[in-house]
DNA sequence: GGCCGGATGGCACCAAGGTTCAATTGCCGC
DNA sequence: GCGGCAATTGAACCTTGGTGCCATCCGGCC
């Protein structure tokens, strides 16, 4: 697949903004720049993997904040870039998820080291979320019985077991068991297990 | 379980090392100090979770370096305390998976909120290591043939499938997945396929 | 040579998983 | 009310999984 160039520039400085946009462009990245921490936020889509290269002081809302919102937003890493940081900003910066924090004025192989790194995150993030996405679409074909013949499954229960705590028959959990099977198209209790695992369901107590 | 509160202090000053064993003490931490990296490198024992105060400047094994060297060793974590500090050593050390980076003068409150999410952080890793020294510890019963047979029915193939690939019959294939989940002492394909996923046991091909 | 553990194989038996065909009940929205 | 879906159940049937007993073969070790 082609990995995704995209790059939004944070800054409240125009002339900065340009020179970055010129040098990120120069070196094949697809930059899009934003003056302030509420226009980016209005105008960010929630669609391609991306890396945010973002000025920590802004008026508005600033940096560290705003990384704040985009914790929600998987796809995206973050790179700061400030004149004026210090040492409890940037290890807060960096311990909230950043993939760098850099000081101005910027050494260009800093920066595009920088960048490089976060767009290998955000796409790992971004296709980590897809794939989180596409378990949660097929759980959601199960009807609420079937998830929670599901969770009994996947502890280990015998079926006639399952039908004990649920109150019906081993016959009628073999029913839905065969349709959980389908509906996740699973060929075996050892699939089963992993999707489980990897959608973050939790065995049935 | 009483949680750990077993405090390494490395650090060439002796008047703050002094002074910090005296205030960790006094909080009912279990100090110990060495006064160089290499030191505590040649002392410490790879047994219980400790958090390890770590000046960044000293002669010798810097605190970075010696980072390096903690990293192979889990159920430490490391919180860095240093006069000197610069941004680009601080981000490095927050990558590197320290817990905090702290300048001097460091806060009071700051150390101990340093400490305590240190010694919480390396309790977790420790029994996370634990566990995983234990899976791989029951790993070791089984006999590479076993080995073999628990990567197929991890991928969730039938006794006869796996079989064929393995040129014998299904009834051997029975006995060594018997033995299998009772070496393991798992009681079902569910529980089985869990504990290779935690053992890091790929499926087999 | 003799012993032991690992791997293999045959046979029999029972328990559990899985499918098919058929049917009933209850709820929801048109 | 009717059609459709979820949930349920029954019966019959076949496939797999799992166990026990017995036996053979091989390689390493005392």
């Amino acid at each position: 697949m082609s990995s995704s160039r995209n790059v939004y520039l944070v800054d409240d400085e125009p002339e900065l903004t340009r020179a970055l946009t010129r040098l990120l462009e120069a070196e094949g990245f697809v930059v899009r720049a934003f003056d302030s921490g509420d226009d980016f936020l209005r105008q960010v889509s929630n669609g391609d993997a991306a890396c945010v290269v973002l000025d920590v002081a802004m008026p508005g809302l600033d940096g560290l904040r705003l990384q704040q919102h985009l914790a929600a937003m998987p796809g995206l890493a973050i790179v700061f870039l400030t004149g004026h940081g210090d040492i409890p900003m940037s290890v807060q910066a960096i311990k909230a998820g950043a993939v760098d924090f850099l000081t101005k004025p910027v050494k260009r192989a800093d920066l595009l080291r920088a960048v490089g790194s976060g767009l290998e995150r955000a796409q790992a993030m971004h296709s980590a979320m897809k794939a989180h996405a596409d378990l949660h679409a097929r759980l959601a074909l199960l009807t609420p019985r079937e998830r929670e013949v599901l969770g009994h499954v996947i502890s280990g229960r015998l079926n006639k077991i399952i039908a004990d705590r649920l109150g019906t028959t081993e016959h009628t959990i073999k029913v839905h068991r065969g349709r959980v099977m389908e509906k996740l198209a699973v060929g075996s209790v050892a699939e089963l297990v992993r999707f489980a695992q990897q959608a973050g369901i939790a065995p049935e107590s």
